[in-house]
DNA sequence: ATAAACCTTGGATATAGGTCTAAGGTCAAG
DNA sequence: CTTGACCTTAGACCTATATCCAAGGTTTAT
């Protein structure tokens, strides 16, 4: 059982935090000490877990509160509706996966293009990268 | 060359996001017309699908200036300078694409081990997905 | 030549996601 | 048995990223 400074802590967040996700619904300690502290076991710490994973790939606390409500409603959920959101979110994963693939693309040609030296950066702009970009995309389109 | 609120149909945005992004310092019109309207070149055009692309993968407004900031000051920046921030941002890259990856394999073992039929969700929870990427996790610690 | 549809500026409002403050209760160590 | 670190609540405040509104000037279509 962890208090609520020590999981904060633990995941290098403030309390407050936890106390956010609390009222937002994400994230309820399973239970209260005696004097009213909020009590989290080690569920609650992987819920927490996730909670963060989940915000660090993109997702916001709404997307991360369906996800958990699975959980929390499983004995009313069918598999069929806990497969379609799931579904959903890895669509969604893929979607963002081959924005940050081009993006990277983008970015590595103009690092490539970037003399690495102590020259000017005539050469390698932002702006130079974009345009090949955008002939590559012209090109896809032709095809 | 565009008026505002043409670039701004273009790219579903609002005007209003286009004024703000220039009192941000991240795309100024080129010029303005005669009676005070913000003319955009085609360049303009690029270097907004380049932040909007860039805001879709997750950079903050802030960052995408930095990256901005190259071309604006191209005749003072070196190509190392560039290089080195290029570099910063394709390891952003990489660190949010290896996350998705792995949150992608979590629901995707979520997805698998649920029936998709129409029975309880008792066995397809996240948090037994969790639980399998905890032990997951262990494991590569352990080599 | 006038209405619709633009544009301007400056400032108010909204939403997400926290973070902090005030006023006080609890707990472990010296 | 007090000091300092923790905890409680309610609510104010903050940053990022817009979006809207008011009051007025300009352009385009009819």
């Amino acid at each position: 059982m962890y208090r609520i400074g020590e999981l904060a802590k633990a995941f290098e967040i403030k309390s407050d935090t936890l106390r956010f996700y609390e009222k937002q619904g994400l994230l309820a300690p399973s239970s209260r000490s005696s004097s009213g502290y909020r009590m989290y076991t080690e569920q609650d710490k992987q819920t927490l877990s996730f909670i963060l994973r989940a915000k660090a790939v993109g997702f916001s606390l709404a997307d991360i509160k369906s996800l958990l409500s699975i959980e929390v409603d499983k004995a009313n959920s069918v598999c069929a509706d806990v497969k379609a959101l799931v579904n959903a979110k890895l669509t969604d994963i893929e979607v963002k996966m081959a924005e940050l693939t081009r993006f990277h693309i983008s970015l590595q040609r103009l690092a490539d293009a970037c003399c690495g030296s102590a020259k000017s950066a005539e050469h390698c702009t932002v702006l130079e990268a974009l345009e090949s970009d955008v002939d590559q995309v012209r090109h896809e389109h032709h095809h």
